[in-house]
Formats: structure tokens, sequence, C-alpha cells
RNA sequence: GUGCCUAUAGCUCAGCAGGAUAGAGUAGCACACUCCGAAUGUGAAGGUCGCCGGUUCAAAUCCGGCUAGGCACACCA
């Protein structure tokens, strides 16, 4: 696709040589109002240069520019240079890309570099609730993002499986356990073992101290312990899929915790032999007063090993199963320090692809009650959300479209109420905490999944109505743009034009959510133009450019919505 | 105590490698379905961009200092 940006800073190195066309292609904006054209070039840091007063800059450059055929008008405006591009010309661009939904956003980038991604990461035997929501479907869509621009990215879901934490849960299924309730309901059955262990153990101390020891015999292969950490992982999985099934979420690798305490021996000879290990209280840990970091513990007073441990070892298996260009842990922002730790420990093991390391953090989720809380029973079922929402779609579209088939209607509910869930959670900057509320999730109006899902159909509905032939003749994309140079039309086109450079942003900054506003503005768009012109007009010519840009806007939303990994339904 | 993050309309948020009159959605108000899907669109209203300084021709945006909230800072992950 023709860089526009690029094309104009061209044209105006020509005219102002004092500047790099690098250096003009940053200076130049868009305007805030498309009254004062699509492209801006002020002239303020030219008055040095030239000593002259800008406005008399913009006028000369804007002269020279008028008689570009890629512009319809030039003008200057005080210190600006205000280019109208020929809309024609962009409509054209933008139809050409954006007609071939296969390649559309896409690109190839990425070609031979790996990318690992961890997210999700649920806790064995704990259940999946709304605050897990953020990793996981923020970690799918970066997943989905990349993957679109043509790497090689390996999804893995660091199961925790593995700590203490399993001490206290199987202590207290010894205590407390009933085999035909875990099988009936395991999470939550579960979860009440470990809440009521918290209980418990605050009046009665030794069970933290019994806990420990079973955490220690799980680690060094106890059989009854094994047993039972297995079954309970077993469990857990089938739970988690579940909830990913629904979402639509895979992952490439369950590599949990504890496929790598084998490796733990291995990670502290390694440390020691590069002379980073040191005592401290009993305890092994690696100093980086140096750099302004507390020190990482690596292994605890009673040998037992630490979720660090098991990350440097993670770190170097992926290095070397993957050899990888990004390795990126999508994991709350609460763990930013520690995270520094891990890549700190990693570089100073001589690791220089510990600068690969990227950890993407996020913000906190609480109810109105507080912060989440798994052992004070402060908890949302992540899957109750889900069901919910999709409960309240299927109200929705029975109450607007009473005479619908019965089966399709559950399948839309289930694309619409659960994708509105999942787009909820990608519209906001990842870092922002927020509290979950059930009317802002369930709300359908305004930006949100819903309605840009809503603005699909809508198209796929002119679609249908201007029948097979003319859709075929508008996907050639040779129709005449004469017909989309009307404001709302154009508008629509220049976010098109814009998609490509918005998923590459997004991929940049690790931020989905600019994905997300950006096809919110394109269903804007096109329910502007939808109202403002009538599309099945009966002029044949006009009729197909419009039809053009109806598949254009529908292949946008489509594609879009993928990388958010929310379907966009035909009808709803 | 130290570090990191956040602060923009009643509410939820965009905008932040500086640029022209700070934008959406939502709530409330007023409109538009004999017309391609009203989960839509239109209009009016709504702001000391947390506060104080600084840099600059130009600051919501950069720098410094405050304030408020969140998070983190050794045997949990």
């Amino acid at each position: 696709m023709i860089n526009i940006k690029e094309e104009i800073a061209k044209r105006i190195a020509e005219q102002a040589s004092d500047l790099t066309q690098e250096q003009i292609e940053q200076i130049i904006e868009i305007p805030q109002d498309q009254k004062m054209g699509d492209y801006a070039f002020p002239c303020f840091r030219l008055a040095k240069v030239y000593h002259k007063a800008p406005p008399l800059i913009a006028k000369d450059i804007a002269e020279k520019l008028s008689g570009d055929s890629m512009f319809e008008k030039v003008e200057q405006v005080n210190a600006y240079v205000n280019m109208f591009l020929d809309k024609q010309q962009v409509a054209g661009i933008a139809l050409e890309s954006a007609l071939d939904r296969e390649n559309f956003g896409k690109s190839n980038v990425g070609e031979g570099k790996t990318i690992v991604i961890d997210f999700s990461s649920p806790n064995i035997a704990k259940p999946f609730h709304i605050g897990h929501i953020r990793t996981t479907v923020i970690g799918n869509s970066i997943y989905k993002i990349f993957d679109s621009l043509g790497y090689n990215v390996v999804r893995t879901n660091h199961l925790g499986d593995y700590g203490t934490q399993f001490g206290k849960m199987i202590c207290a299924y010894r205590h407390w356990g009933n085999d035909e309730d875990i099988e009936r309901d395991p999470i939550k059955t579960l979860l009440a073992y470990y809440t009521k262990f918290h209980v418990e153990a605050e009046k009665d101390p030794e069970l933290n101290e019994e806990a420990r020891k079973t955490f220690y015999n799980l680690e060094h292969g106890g059989e009854d312990e094994i047993r039972i950490w297995k079954w309970f992982s077993d469990l857990s999985l089938r739970e988690f899929n579940r909830v990913y099934d629904m979402m639509g979420i895979e992952f490439d690798a369950y590599d949990g915790e504890s496929m790598y305490s084998d490796m733990m021996p291995g990670i502290i000879q390694e440390l020691k032999d590069k002379g980073l290990l040191q005592e401290s209280q009993g305890a092994n840990v690696v100093d980086l007063d140096e750099y302004k970091l507390p020190p990482a513990l690596i292994t605890k007073s009673d040998g037992t090993s630490l979720y660090c441990t098991r990350d440097l070892a993670t770190a170097e298996y992926r290095k070397e199963h993957y050899d990888f260009y990004k390795n990126i842990y999508v994991v709350a922002s609460q763990q930013s320090l520690y995270f520094k730790q891990l890549f700190k420990v990693l570089e100073l093991m001589g690791y220089e692809w510990a600068k690969d390391c990227v950890h993407v953090p996020f913000g906190m989720v609480a109810l109105e009650e507080g912060t989440l809380s798994t052992r004070k029973g402060r908890v949302v079922f992540l899957e109750d959300v889900l069901k919910k929402a999709v409960e309240k779609t299927k109200e929705i579209i029975m109450e607007k479209n009473p005479d619908a088939d019965a089966a399709s209607i559950d399948e839309v509910a289930k694309e619409v109420g659960i994708g509105a869930v999942m787009f909820n959670e990608l519209s906001n900057s990842r870092i922002k905490d927020y509290v979950f509320k059930w009317d802002q999730v369930l709300n359908f109006d305004g930006e949100t999944g819903p309605y840009v899902q809503y603005t699909h159909a809508r198209c796929a509905s002119v679609l249908r109505k201007a029948g097979e032939d003319a859709v075929a003749k508008a996907q050639t994309g040779n129709v005449d743009t004469s017909f989309l140079t009307g404001d709302a039309a154009y508008t629509l086109i220049k976010l098109l034009y814009q998609y490509p450079e918005v998923v590459q942003d997004a991929a940049d900054k690790y931020e989905p959510s600019i994905v997300t506003r950006h096809i919110i503005d394109i269903a804007q768009a096109y329910n502007k133009f939808y109202h403002d012109e009538h599309i099945l007009v009966d002029d044949e010519a006009e009729k197909l450019a419009k039809v053009a840009l109806t598949i254009a806007a529908k292949n946008a939303i489509a594609n879009g919505l993928d990388l958010l990994g929310v379907k966009a339904p035909d009808r709803m």
C-alpha cells in the first residue's frame, strides 16, 4: 500500500531542503478537525532556518505544492500548510487493500521470528475468576496481533501448579476432604477447603508448618502428595478448558511451573558457578543492590525452591526450545518489580537475550465490595460472567427479533454475549485499574462489542440485499470512487486507510485497545455513512462504489474483531 | 520510608516522541423508523486536562516539586 505521509514528506523535502524527509515526516500531522485538511505541516520550526515568519514559509510551501495532482487543494492558514488530498485517489488506495479480506491489515514483518507469549496462567485448584480475564484476553489478543504480522507465536500457559499453596491444599484435603464433592464440583470444593485452611491456620499455626512439609514432600517425590496433586491438576484443567472453549482461546503448550522442577538444581548450580549466589539469613539470594533492586530470592532457608528459580529455568528453556525473538509475559502490574529483578538476574547470568524478555503489565480488577480475595471467598467466577452475558444477549435478541429460529439464537447469543465481555476487557488501556460492575459488562449500547458487531451485521445485511452479482462486481474494486467523496464516506475511507498502521502500533505497544478503539471509530463512521447516504441506489455505478465501501468496512471490522478474539456474526 | 503506576466532562475513558477551537461513550434533555437492521443516527448541554513552578514561538502532552489514590519493596506467586 502506498504510504501517503511518506509521499507528502518527499514533496515537501523538495521544497524545504534544509530538513530531511524523515524529519518532515515527523512533523507532518493529522489535524484534529477534518475541515483543516487531511494532513498539515506546521512551519514554526523552519522559521529559524529561513529567518522568515512561519506564515510566509507556509504560504510559500503551499503555493509550490498546489500544482501536485496528489492534492485537491493546499492552503496556508497561519503557520500551517493544510493539505487536502485528492479523495478519489485515497479511496482507490484504501479500497484496494481493504477489499482483500485475507490480507487486509496483515503483513510479514515477523517472518522467521518466534515470539513466546506467556498468558492466562491460572493457579490450579483455584477458581478461574474475573481477575483472570485480563491476562487471558489481553494475552490472546496480543497473540493474534503478532500472528497477523507474520510472527511465529507460541502461546504458553504457565499454570501455577506448584509452590507452598499446594502444600496447603493437600493438607486441607487430608483434613476435611471428600472425594465425591470434589469430583462433582472440583474448583468450588477445593476453594472451600483452601478457604477453610486459612481460617483454621489462624487458630492453629501448626497447620502452616504442616503445609510447608507437605510441599517439601511434593517437591521431593512424595508419592501420595504427587498423586493428589496430579488429580487436582487434571480436574482444574478440565474446568479451565471449559472457559477457554467458551472464549475460543487455545494454547500451544501447557507447561506449568512443575514442569521445570527438575531444572532447579541445575539453575542453582549455574548461579553458584557464575558467582552470583549469596547466602543471606539462611536463604540463597542474588544481590542486586548495585542496580537499586532488592535481592532476588532463589531458595528458601528450608531449601525449597521459589517462583524466581522456576522462572529462570523457564526462560532458559524457552530460549533453548524456541530461540525466541521476544519472550512476553502478560502478568499483572503488581509484579513489575519482580520482573525487573528476574530479567536483571538473567542479564547477570550473561544471557544477552535478557533484553528480549518483556513484561506486559495490566491493572487490577476489584469488586465494589473491595479487592478480589480467593481466600475470603470474594470472587466473581468468569464462567458466570460469560453465562450471564449470553443470557442477557438472548433476551435482547428475542425481544428485537421474535421470529428468529432457536438454534441460531443460541449460537449468536454466545458470539455476542461472550464477545461483549471480551471486547469490554480490551477497550481501555491495559494499565488502568477498574472495578467490576455487572451493569457495566452487560451494557450493550455505545462503544461496546455488540455495537461493533451490530455494524458488521448491518454491513452483511446490506450486502445480502445488494445481491451476489453486485457484491462480486464491487469486490473487484473497479468502481467509480467519485461517489465516495462525501464527508461520511471519506471519513470512513481514511480510517480504513489507517487500519494497517493501527495494527502495527498496537503490536509495538502491546496494546490491543488501540485496535479496539479504531474499529469503534470505523463502526461509527460506517453508521454515519449509512444514515447520511442511501447505499442501494438505482444508479448502478454509484451502488457498486458504495457496496465496495461496505465490503471494505465489513472486512476491517471482521479482521479487527478477530484480533481481539471476538466473533463477527452476519446476523444478530 | 523508597520505587513504580494512575489523575482529562456527573460517570467510564481517548488524546501524551509538544502544535490550530481538548474528543468519544454513558447518564439527563430535545429530536429522527410509510425509508438498505433504531443494539442506530442527529442536536443542545456538559472542562481551572489534580495543584504549583520551569523549558518553549507553542504544554493535557516534556522537566522539577507537591497532593490524592493504587501497587510493590526476602523466604507467597
